[in-house]
DNA sequence: TAGATTGTTAATCGATTAACAATC
DNA sequence: TAGATTGTTAATCGATTAACAATC
């Protein structure tokens, strides 16, 4: 009944794993052992090994792993063989950053709608879709099948909005609101709280700088 | 000489700290206890009082925490209480979504500069701030105090706008580009890989979807 | 067959949680 | 002083790395 459930640090490299997967087949590189890979990613190669053993077995002894038939089924257990459907909720600078963005059209991720509290902008166009007023969000969820709703508002609507959605069947949010959002259990949550990124960035170089500083003195 | 490091497990969550004692203090609360402030974030008690005893005893037996003095402490840490000057190098939608985001200055991320290799765009503002050709980054990066720079360009080009940056002096890189970036030590790069991110979404969902299958299909 | 390299088990390391003595 | 709650040590848990037998 209960598989093995994955680690989130895992999943967390599939991605990556991806990337480099594409591009050496991009190169008509066919195979690659967990060595090469893990020299090429700068990770060990045990941890390569273990990633993908959590899926079964896509290697061979002796041969290495299929560079092709890797790089699927890594973008299956992704998802990226299926379809989703994404609204966009709050077209500011962001909001529109992101409709714009065509390469997610590639893997599968299809926009559909954006909505925004401005009824000024109502009408108008991203990348040929059109913004709606927030009013007509239930009924255009009703009628669209839509995966993914992206939010893109300040933080004081987003928990309100997150709950209208979830409301509405949405079952995934990626929240770019800088705000905690509470949604029921089998509703995922990505967050993107690009502030809290620019912390960690000022933090890291904020201690460079004072160890270089300590350094120089005891010198 | 050696001061105990830091994990990067505990600076990701300082940003959250900080964003809810950040409410709390201007809802007016003066202490809080791990035990509180654990309930409030849904995390452990423990981890709250094992983060903050990284950095030395911010609390009191018998009392808790003061916000207000956390709340700045925190803030300290992560370098908050210097200015950051940045520019972004790369004028499409995410970089100008970014330029235009008034909050990073709040926090003292200071915009300075924005570049692009398009000459169209040469000349042309993005609240308030010039955008100039990629031939005078070196030029810019000499005459100003420049600690951060936003990558906001295709992934081609990134590895080598990333070169000229570390060679000017450049010690934080904020990278955007679906690319990695090899730095020499010293440098810090924070990467927002927005697609690795939305993957991350897509397979939770789909996992959740595909338990459920199995779920009602066992039931 | 011999060599290469996976899949997998065992060992290590680090991060989280629990427990409690110190102390406000 | 008694009660509360931290700071800190010890126990547990999970993730990473190392080792090697299985096998292509």
């Amino acid at each position: 009944m209960e598989e093995k459930e994955i680690s989130q640090a895992v999943i967390g490299r599939l991605p990556r794993y991806l990337r480099y997967l594409g591009e050496l087949k991009d190169e008509g590189i066919e195979r690659i052992s967990s060595q090469e890979l893990s020299e090429l990613m700068k990770v060990t190669a045990s941890q390569i090994r273990q990633d993908f053993n959590n899926f079964g077995g896509f290697g061979q002894q002796g041969y290495g792993y299929n560079v092709e038939y890797l790089y699927h089924e890594i973008g299956r257990i992704l998802g990226l063989d299926r379809r989703h459907n994404f609204i966009i909720i709050g077209a500011g600078n962001l909001g529109r950053a992101l409709g714009n963005y065509i390469n997610f059209e590639r893997r599968g991720f299809i926009f559909k709608g954006m909505f925004d509290t401005n009824p000024q902008l109502a009408g108008r166009e991203v990348r040929g879709v059109r913004i709606m007023p927030m009013e007509e969000l239930e009924q255009f969820l009703q009628d669209n099948d839509i995966d993914i709703a992206v939010l893109t508002i300040p933080k004081t609507g987003a928990v309100e909005v997150a709950g209208r959605l979830v409301k509405n069947g949405v079952r995934a949010i990626w929240n770019f609101a800088h705000v905690d959002l509470n949604v029921p259990e089998g509703v995922q949550v990505e967050n993107v709280h690009l502030s809290d990124s620019l912390m960690k960035l000022s933090y890291n170089t904020s201690r460079y700088m004072k160890e270089n500083e300590r350094d120089s003195e005891t010198a």
